[in-house]
DNA sequence: ACAGTTTCCCGTAAATGC
DNA sequence: TGCATTTACGGGAAACTG
């Protein structure tokens, strides 16, 4: 970025220099290079014309403030920010440029599209003058915007039934410079930015934000995406899926984890995922979020720590406990329910053969109430004859329990003197099964193995010096949506870094 | 109702008919009687004039649309609605009368009081013209209502402490008629109303409603009541207070709660309770109405079955049952616990000497996931030696528990085979306490008597036949408030029912 | 008839005012 | 500084609207 800006900065010396340089000769010597001075005019001020339309660039992309992770992602009526900077940082240019907000400006699909929504920022007039920062660079922040939906939308027959999250926008900066008797139009693109109007839309919008991100890798900012949207590569989904995990749960998804997750997203030989089973038919997509949610909101501490396994089918509980001893226990996702819950599987060999018995998984409405480790350590199985027990005792592979999770129990446990306050007797939830008699257990299979992903991953370069320079003169300034320098889209992690690129390593925010 | 509507059509027939005769007299025998006529005339002119400024009533008091218990608060800008009827129900009239409702009109208040707040409406021009009704009446329904603050409130410097809630509003609503050559401002007003911002302001708001309510038996609407809050007795306050869990709850407070309520408000030997000791600085209230929101979502069907004793004290608690079987056990409300929180006591006999016992208190993020028959259902207590089990047996004074709770019980019991799904294991939530050592029980002390409080109760006959005409032509327009058919203000209950006040006999909302 | 959207609004948390 | 009041919105459900 810096170095960038750096390199911005001579280039634009140069031509002032160049420009200075051109000055003097046609005025000394009027006659004599006229020719080509004059080219050479032309073609400084084409450089001075592409350099300075290309100047100013979103540099935080739009986002609500209380959806940190999910950029991108407009609530109408909502307030979000953005930030824009200019990056010819003249010092004459300060105060000048007065930048103006427009949504949707020149969007082809308004228009076309039937049933296309449209909107308006509500702070009516919300421009700002360009200020300096600390830093000295120029930029305006745009706290305090919200949009909302104009009436009369265009009413078309043919509905094309795209979802109000597949519709893509965009909020375009306008601003026009006066300087040296040349006046410039200036114009900056955020990325396409989904409207909701309701914060359970978010989980789509948000797969609709990934999915774009995952596919433009060419500078064509195409809004209509979804009218007919490509499939992606497992291996490149996967990278995000596990980003999702890291920012919302400091952990990413390991090996096992994805090879889990694969076989519920890919059903194509060729590794592709489709939209319509990304979010669609099936929604997969929805399930995992939810998951992420229940992380996000009760079991931070134990996904950070890497004792939930998580996703792990039924088969390969199986496979995994059956060799270990009895009490051994893991942490799985509920596959069913779409909301997101949690159970716990053990394995049992008392009957002499191994039996594993998974509980009814727990929602976040019960998690509320009863943290996940408290749930763990007072679990307990009773049976009409036999004394009750807890059959919890070794997170697997062989943790025991207590070393697992110790550190979370908040109830304290029935071996605690009970302090009751002279009040009340001390009481615990707790949860209890009845033993399980003999279980319907479904015969053995041969277990699975893993298939083995390759999560190998090499980010392609993002900033290409030499093809700069190249498309600043090349590119029609109508198909420039977005600085040349940013030629490849930024990745959703640099949006929300908003710091030089270091591909996804311990980043979290 | 309709017998005043009958009476006051008669009147106006007579008026009228006063009027014809006035007519035919004045024209053609204009010389002779024109002296008794011009007075009859202004007579007559001036009944009219009285009857039809005071015709316009407000049918039905401001209430929103959510809080369909509470009428008279308005929260900014949320929808309430209103009705307003015209009772001199000419056919002339019809479609004549265009009402607008203007808040806080004339109020006095507005100016004088530092601090007030001044709010419009926000549909700005809500007038609605008064249209017929299947019943041929000709009223006007305020449906979408809803007001807002206007910025600059008088800030003076005296804010003489009174609270948002504390300060009473009033919306009027005024309409002209022209007839017959004569122009009539015709004005009604509301009861006073409360306005709040957020919704944890409702409970302090229905407290000045009641409080107003019982205080306010004279025509004098007094919008600054709460500069110097009169107290009210107790009396009067266990009436309202009862019916409040009424129309929650379905079933009355019987008299053993009421005496011990009465010791929660009452520290005047007079039984005369102040304002402060409701609402400010104990803020008895607010505790009551925690526990009415408890019964409202979780309790409803054991307060209606009566299987809840609920407000007893700890004292008469254990008097209550310690000559009871062990196991006998009653549920009372939490006395510490301002939100609303239920618990159950105990007694156990098995020591020699009677012990009671309670668990810490259910609040309502408990119940949310457990029910208190469920949570009753499964209590176990657990001791090192011994098996658990659960202590209690028989709802006070017999009853036993599953007679009682029976039909409540969601969660199976252990006894049920375990029909598991396939899939997982079922599970209950349980709450458990240690067996209790032998608890420090405080010495015993001599129980308490209850207090016979006589809850015979007079109601006021609230229509006057007799003095209506009387009021209609002695008051003078300015004092008439509200009108004069309701010279006594209508109680809460009559504002609920907005029926022939058949006071509080089964009369659910 | 309904399904995808939006609106409505409570309750909580945070911000604001005084 | 603290409290009183308001604002902000997540989330669940009703209301809309094709």
């Amino acid at each position: 970025f810096t170095a960038i800006a750096e390199v911005l900065f001579g280039v634009r010396e140069q031509l002032q220099n160049l420009q200075d340089q051109n000055n003097k000769y046609s005025s000394s010597d009027p006659s004599k290079l006229s020719a080509s001075v004059a080219e050479l005019n032309k073609f400084v001020l084409s450089l001075i014309t592409k350099l300075l339309t290309n100047s100013l660039v979103v540099e935080k992309q739009p986002i609500m403030l209380n959806l940190p992770h999910r950029p991108l992602i407009l609530k109408t009526m909502v307030r979000f920010k953005v930030t824009v900077r200019f990056l010819a940082n003249l010092p004459v240019f300060n105060g000048l440029l007065k930048v103006k907000p427009v949504f949707d400006k020149d969007v082809e699909e308004a228009k076309t599209v039937s049933g296309f929504r449209l909107f308006d920022f509500t702070s009516d007039n919300s421009k700002v003058l360009d200020v300096d920062t600390p830093d000295g660079g120029l930029m305006a922040q745009f706290e305090h915007m919200s949009i909302k939906e104009k009436k009369a939308r265009k009413k078309g027959l043919s509905e094309s039934h795209l979802g109000v999250t597949e519709e893509l926008h965009v909020i375009r900066f306008v601003t026009t410079l006066t300087h040296a008797g040349q006046t410039f139009n200036i114009e900056a693109s955020s990325l396409p930015v989904v409207v909701i109007s309701s914060s359970n839309q978010v989980p789509s919008a948000w797969a609709s934000i990934m999915w774009w991100n995952m596919l433009c890798t060419s500078a064509s900012m195409d809004l209509s995406l979804f009218a007919a949207p490509p499939p992606v590569a497992w291996q490149q989904l996967s990278q995000i899926l596990s980003w999702q995990f890291l920012s919302v749960g400091q952990r990413n998804l390991d090996e096992h984890q994805l090879s889990e997750l694969r076989d519920k997203f890919v059903d194509d030989p060729e590794g592709l995922v489709t939209w319509s089973k990304f979010t669609k038919d099936e929604s997969t997509w929805i399930w995992v979020d939810g998951i992420l949610d229940l992380i996000n909101k009760y079991l931070s501490d134990l996904w950070q720590d890497g004792s939930i396994m998580g996703f792990v089918g039924r088969e390969r509980t199986k496979f995994l406990l059956q060799t270990k001893a009895t009490g051994t226990f893991l942490i799985r996702f509920s596959e069913s329910i779409r909301e997101g819950a949690v159970t716990f599987s053990w394995v049992d060999h008392s009957s002499g053969e191994a039996h594993v018995h998974a509980v009814q998984p727990y929602t976040k409405k019960e998690l509320s109430v009863l943290s996940l480790p408290d749930a763990i350590n007072h679990y307990t199985l009773t049976a009409q004859g036999h004394s009750s027990y807890n059959p919890l005792m070794y997170l697997y592979p062989d943790i025991p329990k207590d070393t697992a999770f110790g550190r979370y129990y908040k109830v304290p446990g029935p071996s605690a003197t009970s302090q009751n306050s002279r009040e009340y007797l001390h009481r615990r939830l707790t949860v209890v099964s009845n033993h399980p008699t003999p279980p319907p257990s479904p015969p053995m299979e041969a277990p699975r193995m893993d298939v083995d992903t390759n999560v190998d991953q090499s980010n392609d370069p993002n900033q290409r010096m030499d093809e700069f320079f190249q498309d600043l003169l090349d590119l029609p300034e109508s198909d420039i949506f977005w600085p040349s320098f940013q030629l490849n889209p930024p990745s959703l992690q640099d949006i929300l870094e908003s710091s030089a690129p270091t591909c996804q390593n311990g980043m979290d925010h």
